[in-house]
DNA sequence: TATTGTTATACTCTATAACTATA
DNA sequence: TATAGTTATAGAGTATAACAATA
């Protein structure tokens, strides 16, 4: 478990310490937002040892039961190199599983185990508390209007 | 220089792939922006080869000639152990120093080196620009707003 | 005793190159 | 010739333990 954050720990209430334009900042703002959530994800979920990613993963195979790695790779950004091993961990804990695909005999289905559709729901559930703890201190209001700006600011307006 | 992103890469437009719930959970979207603002201000500094850590340090230097490793360190969440070799390599660049502190033996200050000034000056334009990039996106107002929640998300709201 | 800075080290995450078996 | 999955490996980033010098 991370000790501290990066970009992000330290108690900027207690240091006299003058962080200049660092503070008002997209990225500096981001990254630090951006580890406590994660830290607290990881806190939330910590009794059952998963990973942010895998979680990802294991939520797109729920709504894509049966897609490719190469599919799943690409739509969350995670190299089919680097993929392996952590598909390897949850196949390992009985949680997924790679099947052949009839049409393709080079690729692999990857699929829930019934273990792994009864995890997801315990995760979901711990992930949906742990929103609800950041959700709180914003507001729904101000959740929506967060993800509307984050959203705006990865896609580029269209002309 | 980063390929892909974790958790934020593929392109969304281009892909059937239901990512179930993720998009609309905090973290998600931030680790997606975060990403995507890192590797620009990476590409955006890639001439100067600098860190978004190492920006980071100079600027409080900058700001704070003469704190000490501790200071710094604690000012942006930086373990010391780690900050060893990041400030050895700003040092041999000859970027920054480490000065004696004459009330306590054991501690240095750190400063910006003439040459270190005039580079942080460089660095803090290029670093503006990119930063404009993503003002324009969401606009003077969206970027007052968004660092208005990330902060309200960071700091718990006091009672 | 506690603190500052340091070395050594391990673990995770991410990246590149090269291979295999299919298509 | 290109693609899906894989292995091996290297490089960042971040973590812990232990130490010397000084407070």
């Amino acid at each position: 478990m991370p000790e501290l954050m990066t970009l992000a720990g330290g108690t900027p209430s207690d240091s006299p310490v003058d962080l200049g334009d660092l503070p008002s900042s997209i990225g500096f703002a981001l990254r630090r937002a951006q580890l406590l959530v994660f830290n607290d994800f990881l806190a939330a979920l910590a009794s059952e040892d998963i990973r942010a990613t895998q979680f990802a993963v294991l939520t797109v195979m729920n709504a894509n039961p049966g897609l490719r790695q190469t599919q799943v790779c690409a739509a969350l950004g995670i190299q089919t190199t680097n993929f392996v091993a952590l598909f390897d961990g949850l196949e390992q804990r009985g949680l997924a599983e790679r099947r052949p695909v009839e049409t393709d005999r080079r690729a692999k289905g990857l699929f829930l185990t019934d273990a792994g559709q009864i995890a997801l729901t315990r995760l979901t559930q711990l992930q949906a508390a742990h929103e609800a703890r950041f959700t709180e201190r914003i507001g729904a209001d101000g959740k929506q209007l967060l993800l509307s700006l984050l959203q705006r600011l990865t896609d580029p307006a269209p002309a």
